[in-house]
DNA sequence: GTAGTGATTTTCT
DNA sequence: GAAAATCACTACA
């Protein structure tokens, strides 16, 4: 199967249709010429326009100004000062929205990511979360910004695709947990589910 | 086994 | 000065 790098058509389209079809394709990363690759299988819509939780929700700064630009890019920023999201922009330029990476499946690179996550054993526990992830990747701020459609940071159609896709209410926030904006593959034993803690909302 | 809390830095008000 | 889309460790049953 030949393996072809995601068009920036794919990703300027209404978020959720590309958070659908996320799910199976493969993020790849090429560090110090190791290369990394995982199976996408869970993500969350982030929409700035009717999302309070979107951090480009109160306007454009100079965190979320990525979010605003066309889509087919990168965005990374840090968390409670010590982890990394990574987040893929998606619609066109002008419309702020993007789409958080929270687990993937590794498939290339494994013994590089359990080196970057010394705490984790179990390979499918390596990238069962979005700072997890960024951190068996190598990935931080040096990362933010890329072009997924000719860097070093990309998005790949290996021909995967999932089973069943589950639909429920995001994870983490404390804002708009109303928005069932959360996809993940049913039958993939990396996703970060945490039953309890999606009923509970207040924290 | 579950439940609760501390770590640590970038960004914005 | 405060918040932030998290993780891992500790305590206790």
């Amino acid at each position: 199967m030949a393996t072809k790098i995601l068009p920036r058509d794919f990703y300027e389209r209404p978020t959720l249709e590309v958070a659908h079809e996320m799910l199976g394709k493969w993020i790849c990363f090429q560090a110090n010429g190791t290369r990394l690759a995982s199976k996408i299988v869970e993500v969350e819509a982030y929409i700035g326009q009717d999302d309070p939780a979107c951090h480009a929700a109160s306007g454009k700064t100079k965190r979320t100004a990525v979010m605003f630009g066309p889509g087919g890019h990168s965005h990374i920023y840090l968390i409670y000062g010590m982890y990394h999201c990574l987040n893929l922009v998606t619609e066109p330029d002008g419309k702020a929205a993007a789409l958080l990476l929270r687990a993937a499946e590794p498939r290339e690179g494994i013994k590089t990511m359990l080196r970057n996550s010394p705490a984790t054993t179990k390979p499918e526990q390596l990238l069962s979360g979005p700072g997890k992830l960024c951190r068996s990747f190598g990935l931080s701020l040096e990362q933010n910004r890329f072009d997924l459609t000719s860097g070093s940071l990309t998005v790949e159609d290996h021909g995967e695709s999932v089973s069943r896709i589950c639909q429920t209410s995001r994870i983490g926030i404390r804002k708009g947990t109303e928005k069932n904006w959360r996809f993940y593959d049913a039958d993939s034993a990396s996703v970060s589910a945490r039953p309890k803690k999606e009923l509970a909302s207040t924290r």
